[in-house]
DNA sequence: TCATAAACAAGCACAATTGCGCAGGTGTAA
DNA sequence: TTACACCTGCGCAATTGTGCTTGTTTATGA
């Protein structure tokens, strides 16, 4: 049994146990109860349950009612740190429009802080984490479901855009270079977040220094569309001067 | 053996079994596991699984993974009764219309039996569950969200519907009279049901025996619009006749 | 309050897993 | 043929997961 399927099925039992014991997940899977400590740490720090003495037990808020694979944790810290950093763009009032990807989503929790917010979003995800955490006037563009990561793409998502004047577009990506730009791997991705580019006055990228040098197949824009860059670490020297020399705002 | 064949197996193999480890799919395919690695890597990268220390699970095996929220309304008895009456209505290759209703969403699991379905809804959560448990093609309206059952409402959501062509619209309502036809509590959701039963060719209700009789204050409808009414339990005389009447077919 | 047992964090050692570079093999196109 | 890209297996060092021990903290009942 894989160590990730061990606390995948300790996150179930969480689910419909509501608590479980460190020695009854130990005899139950065969491993040490360190072991089980250590997982239940890992889902802890996940923010899903809470350590308690002898085990730990299901949070009920709202975080715990979404699905797990909406809580997506993994460069948790990074994806945090760029989403605090992404808000500090946003101001009252004004209409901004969040693709799909997850560290775009991390920003929804932190824009209750503004009044008047308008959002536009084409992830089902993203507009789910939007009532469920910020209570913010939200727009669904509509268009054909992509199963992957449940984003709606196509001719009716991009020609929604068409329709709307937003103040800034936040849009993550797949892979950053300075001779090829910002780039995706799919094609329906890269059509939708063209369109979101052109209908806001500016973009801002939002970019783990991991995605820095890929390229890959879609051409979203240059980066000179850029408006700024937002990143969790420092990037490449030539990455900064290139963007200083194009007036591009780098935050990290 | 082909690398690629060896890497459409694992793919098929995860499907089926919802994890690998590395050494099994080593000693399995007669390569190093170096090789494995290297395959899991590359099919992690197209997003369809994730690799885990030792091996790989598949994500989207979303089902076992619904919210809390979506759970609840799942299987009460009546409604799933009223679902399965109700996909007796389609035949494959159709374009279904769904409204956001638990009643409508609970014929999501049902659809996976029809071939080449298309659907289009309006419910940020149907749209999910159509993800989750169907592989159909899945088409969702745009519009403003609605906080209290995440439908998405409003002129865009209505526009959407003017431009396609639906076989059958399956809707609910708050209410059902003789006198006053089809009634809802929300403007708004009477707007886009309205908007569906124009661009279907046939309109089915799917409304529990508590909503008979009962009025809201926004009309969606007259009786002699729908094509089929679907009830969990039998209606009374009166209504039977009225249906009977009209010709519009009646199960329960 | 204090004693006791259970649970804990932290550190260590060991084994499994991994990334990476290298070398050899295979197929393809010029 | 040659050149080149690609796949593959292997070795090595680094990382990760696991179980165990030690000393400390916490809960509980006398």
């Amino acid at each position: 049994m894989l160590a990730y399927e061990r606390r995948a099925e300790i996150k179930k039992i969480l689910e419909s146990e509501k608590s479980v014991s460190v020695d009854d997940l130990a005899s139950k899977f065969f491993v040490s109860s360190s072991t089980i400590r250590r997982d239940l740490d890992k889902i802890a720090y996940e923010g899903l349950i809470k350590r308690t003495y002898g085990g730990a037990v299901m949070l009920n808020n709202l975080a715990s009612e979404l699905p797990i694979t909406f809580r997506e944790h993994e460069n948790t810290d990074a994806k945090h740190h760029i989403a605090q950093l992404a808000v500090t763009l946003v101001k009252a009032g004004a209409t901004i429009i969040l693709d799909t990807s997850s560290t775009v989503s991390a920003m929804v929790p932190l824009l209750n802080a503004f009044d008047g917010l308008t959002v536009i979003t084409n992830g089902i995800k993203t507009a789910y984490l939007l009532n469920a955490y910020a209570k913010i006037t939200t727009y669904c563009t509509g268009g054909k479901l992509r199963e992957h990561n449940m984003s709606l793409v196509g001719i009716m998502a991009c020609q929604r855009f068409e329709e709307v004047n937003a103040d800034i577009a936040f849009i993550s990506c797949r892979g950053l270079s300075l001779e090829k730009g910002v780039t995706e791997a799919s094609e329906e991705e890269m059509q939708v977040k063209r369109a979101m580019i052109k209908s806001a006055a500016k973009t801002v990228l939002l970019c783990d220094v991991t995605k820095i040098g890929l390229v890959l197949m879609n051409r979203v824009c240059n980066i000179e569309s850029l408006y700024a860059v937002i990143t969790d670490k420092p990037v490449p020297e030539e990455y900064k001067n290139y963007f200083m020399k194009k007036n591009i705002l780098l935050i990290n």
